[in-house]
DNA sequence: GATCAAGGCCAG
DNA sequence: CTGGCCTTGATC
């Protein structure tokens, strides 16, 4: 489904596609939905479906079925929360800096796509962004080019994992860095700046100390970000949850803790070092293709480095029965559990450790193979610098290292199957319309018919 | 003082 | 019950 460029998608609202009217209990919303959410939530009114609670809602048929309509309500992210239980009237609610900067991220979209349009109308060269339009106004919903728009950095805090990351090193001494590296110390230093957005917690981990996974999930539990990202995604569960009165849908709550993992990949990407020199374009080119992989690695990762055999340990802290997932799940879905598991364990084996994760974290979002790049080249040497410095620390840091290098390769060729498989899968459950709408794991699948 | 996202009002 | 318009008030 590809948009004409005419269309500013912006102005319709996720609901019902009526004229937006500004931001609404913390989505971009028309009058009426407003009015309609306010009035569900304060009456405390519950609505029955009479079809199969798939209706579909616009403008005409919106005032048919009150329960899809607020259901949809809830899956586009209006926050029940925001409809104040005093009924105050006037001020700003919690949500005020981040309308603000969904607010900006809209003006550089907006920016984006009109610096594109006239290029494209400069050069017919650029015919991948005349059909794709689409696909890069969903990315910018949620990710940014910081350098286009200064107020977005003053958004962040000053003590975030992102400031603290470029505290470290800048880009111009980082080249330097990496020719120099000639001790494991020096390596080490490397790849945990590397590690930056993601496990700052794995500052206070020595390569050297002895494995204690406990002690290890209590540091990733002070991690502030990690903390965040927990909370966040509970709140998403919690709203989820609401909205689904009788049954719990586990597929809907992976859904949910995929989308916001996925969230976190792209933000830990967009404040990356050398990822942040790179054009807008390109960056989305590498995540469209990469997101899956970044997914499946970040899961397989946290149960490598925190996970006990037989259990799936979640991004929020919860274990989960690996039996019980495989007695459940369908065989796609069991192949996947089974991959999975034993990449787990021969990373285990390997006793990969943070560093190592970060290095080939950097490896799969620096594909150089990806089509169109238009600085192919930077992608491809630092491709080639994180596989060196990851050589380098290999031969440094292990006894065994004259295998452990290729078998990281070998491994990370199969961490690719698996996400194509993953990918796979949610694609189907995506096509079938069991994905939640108005999340960034829809929004790639979408994209992913747009741009293969 | 301007902004804008809350709640309120009321004709349809 | 709906939805367009109005009032309010914290924040910038």
């Amino acid at each position: 489904m590809n948009f004409p460029c005419e269309v500013d998608l912006e102005e319709q609202c996720p609901v019902c596609g009526d004229k937006v009217s500004g931001y609404h209990y913390g989505v971009l919303t028309c009058e009426s939905c407003k009015g309609f959410f306010k009035r569900t939530v304060q009456n405390n009114k519950t609505y029955v479906c009479v079809e199969n609670q798939q209706c579909k809602i616009d403008t005409s048929k919106r005032k048919r079925c009150p329960f899809c309509r607020f259901q949809k309500c809830l899956n586009v992210g209006m926050r029940l929360e925001a409809v104040r239980a005093d009924r105050m009237r006037g001020g700003r609610n919690k949500f005020g800096p981040m309308y603000k900067h969904n607010r900006a991220l809209k003006q550089q979209k907006k920016a984006l796509i009109q610096a594109r349009r006239l290029r494209i109308e400069s050069n017919q060269k650029e015919v991948t962004f005349t059909s794709n339009i689409h696909s890069i106004a969903i990315l910018h919903n949620t990710k940014l080019n910081p350098n286009q728009l200064p107020s977005l950095s003053l958004s962040q805090p000053c003590n975030s994992p992102a400031v603290i990351q470029h505290q470290i090193t800048s880009p111009s001494n980082w080249a330097m860095r990496l020719e120099n590296c000639s001790n494991s110390a020096d390596l080490a230093s490397f790849a945990e700046a590397i590690v930056g957005l993601h496990h700052t917690s794995s500052r206070s981990i020595s390569t050297q100390s002895p494995r204690i996974p406990q002690l290890e999930i209590e540091f990733r539990h002070c991690d502030p970000h990690e903390l965040q990202l927990q909370k966040k995604i509970f709140s998403c569960l919690q709203q989820e949850q609401a909205c689904r009165h009788r049954e719990a849908n586990t597929f809907s709550s992976v859904c949910v803790m995929a989308d916001q993992l996925l969230c976190s990949i792209v933000e830990w990407a967009r404040t990356s070092i050398f990822f942040k020199e790179l054009k807008v374009s390109d960056q989305m080119r590498l995540l469209h293709s990469c997101w899956s992989e970044l997914l499946v690695l970040e899961i397989i990762s946290r149960q490598v480095l925190y996970g006990i055999d037989g259990s799936l340990l979640l991004i929020t802290g919860q274990q989960g029965e690996l039996s019980y997932v495989a007695s459940h799940a369908g065989s796609a879905l069991v192949s996947l559990n089974q991959r999975g598991t034993e990449l787990v364990e021969k990373l285990r084996m390997l006793k990969v450790d943070h560093q190592e994760f970060a290095c080939i974290r950097f490896l799969i979002l620096f594909a150089p193979d990806v089509k169109e790049l238009e600085e192919h080249h930077f992608v491809e040497s630092v491709q080639q610098q994180v596989e060196g410095a990851l050589l380098k620390y290999t031969l440094a840091s292990s006894s065994q290292s004259c295998n452990r290098f290729t078998c990281l390769q070998l491994y990370l060729s199969e961490l690719r199957s698996l996400s194509i498989l993953a990918e796979d899968y949610l694609y189907y459950k995506h096509l079938s319309g069991e994905v939640p709408c108005n999340n960034l794991l829809n929004e790639m699948l979408h994209a992913k018919c747009c741009w293969t």
